[in-house]
DNA sequence: CTGAAACATGAAAACGATGCCGGTAAGGGT
DNA sequence: ACCCTTACCGGCATCGTTTTCATGTTTCAG
């Protein structure tokens, strides 16, 4: 690694103080046309670049925000670059963490970049996470902090997030209005906000049509096609087994459909299935998935344009929040009344 | 944002030297031990931690790694994820940045991440980039640089990827063999090294097999389902029509699977295909899709590794080459035979 | 010709930490 | 009584930049 020249090498070729150089480089007042040209000049030719650390450490601040997010799977890739594009515009770096779903990760995340002085947080939670000590720490410590998708309620910050109330609502209706009787629901991480918005609304949605809910229809499991397909397995080998499912998210949504056609299920005739995000391989699947859309993209924008204004205000702004509306994609795998 | 306490502060309120207090907390000879206690414990009660840019600044590294890769789709994700496991492990932090197969934005990312004084870059080109200009002032000012997946072959640093040529000889073969005649290519961005090699070893699997290579089967696009939908349906239009596809790319399978489908043509009966990178959908769509395994998370991993060798050695690496070898898995999409 | 304003520059502190070098005091050996 | 070692600690420079304050020189009005 060559050493960069320095304001110093400049300062000393030209006979200058580095103050001078300093002023020069930045077009203050106060220093005559002529050592501004030949400084300018002499910088260009050294291709000089001021140090960015000296900068930090001396301004404090960084330019650069830490995002800790649980993983990088097709909607959190399609938020990060949402995040990225009006960061890099602003410019701002960012530096993303994943937890891997590990509360481990997340909190070894969120002391790394803690010390890596990162001016700010953006950070989406993940799903072992049930203690927000980490969380709190860096809002004691009073640098913004925004956090988005899977966001945690009893913490007073900005947050970004999918009304996924609606979101269950709208599947969940759906389902309902196309003729399905016994819904069950893949309902996800048991701890996890997500999942329990999406399962309120849908309990909601069932109430709502005065239809009872059946305890068994409950499942719970982690974000993997795996565990979704077993779930729908046993799901479908009950007595008065459900003739529908609602998946939190499209990769469990998957893992049942593989067990529906298993089962020898015709997809939307027998059964019906919904699930959530929207992801492009729904659209391509047979049959083609119903989802809820959650717009990531945007999500992804509008955090970091609020974490952007929270480090510009002097307002607090721990209270606002921003709730992006689901949209129902309805495809195959539940249509059954073509109007 | 809270100023942090420094060992100033502690040396301060101990009526010591900074001097004393930065040995005693590195547990340095020449420090009784009540002092260095003391100093402990003070450190411990007000929360000390070092500053990460004051350090930075001095030794001149960050602990730092600069990832520049053309955009998070699965593959790339899945080796991001590689890297970040290895670099999160030996101390480093990971500093993604997309250029979004935008040549302009490759170069961008370059100098940001050149002038946050990265401790070294690793870098997968955009397939915009014909001019390596930025990658190779990388080179000149002695930072480390590691290449991988999308190399480039006029440089001299380390390169990790994947045999193309291998994979795309495997994928045609296994087409060959499956008894499909005419066999076209969808190639991929013209100036892309990958695309170029995948296309080298299918047409040099053609030779081998003594099949006659018709230009007209040769289509190059966009990593993008659409054009690949388009390409494919010129494709099938064609006064002799190709009996299959090999698609470089998934994506590219998928695009071209639709406009099968759409033409009334059966798989793998009248028609075959055949991807590459084998991601997760590729077993999921109907029908499943034959492709070729890339090792993504392998490859991120040894980038990083090697990455991380070169930092600390004083070797010339700059012709260390690993090649990843691909394993061709067969789907539906192409099984005709059945043994 | 003097005084002040206007202009151009330099010196030094600051950001936080490390590391070399040197200094003091205590203790041991002669 | 003298010297030498050892243990412990402080001073200062350093990394690269900005910024405040001070200094010096010129110019022009009275």
């Amino acid at each position: 690694m060559e050493r960069q020249t320095t304001i110093k090498d400049i300062a000393l070729a030209l006979r200058l103080s580095t103050s001078t150089v300093s002023r020069a480089l930045r077009d203050a007042a106060d220093v005559s046309i002529e050592t501004r040209k030949a400084v300018k000049a002499l910088a260009e030719e050294l291709d000089y670049q001021p140090n960015k650390l000296a900068l930090s450490l001396l301004k404090n601040q960084t330019n650069t925000i830490g995002v800790i997010i649980p993983n990088l799977d097709y909607v959190m890739a399609t938020m990060v670059k949402g995040i990225d594009e009006v960061a890099l515009e602003a410019g701002y770096t960012v530096m993303v963490c994943q937890s891997d779903e590990s509360f481990g990760r997340e909190i070894l995340n969120t002391k790394r970049l803690l010390d890596s002085l990162v001016d700010g947080f953006i950070v989406s939670v993940s799903s072992e996470t049930m203690v927000y000590e980490h969380i709190k720490k860096i809002q004691t410590k009073k640098i913004p902090l925004v956090l988005f998708d899977r966001v945690i309620n009893n913490i007073n910050v900005p947050k970004i997030f999918l009304d996924n109330v609606e979101g269950a609502r709208l599947a969940t209706q759906h389902l309902i209005d196309q003729g399905y009787k016994r819904i069950a629901i893949l309902a996800g991480p048991e701890n996890l906000g997500i999942s329990n918005d999406r399962k309120a609304g849908f309990i909601q949605t069932l109430k709502q049509n005065k239809i009872a809910l059946d305890k068994n229809h409950i499942i719970h499991c982690d974000f993997n096609q795996e565990y979704a397909y077993i779930a729908a397995k046993e799901l479908l080998s009950m007595n008065k087994r459900p003739d529908a499912i609602f998946a939190i998210s499209d990769r469990l949504a998957i893992g049942a459909m593989l067990a529906i056609k298993e089962a020898g299920l015709k997809m939307p005739k027998d059964f019906g299935l919904a699930g959530f995000n929207n992801e492009p391989i729904t659209k391509l699947l047979t049959p083609s998935i119903t989802s809820v859309e959650m717009f990531a993209f945007d999500i992804g924008k509008a955090t970091a344009k609020m974490f952007l204004e929270m480090l510009h205000t002097d307002e607090d702004m721990s209270d606002k929040e921003i709730v992006i509306k689901p949209k129902l994609v309805i495809r195959e795998s539940s249509r059954r009344i073509s109007e």
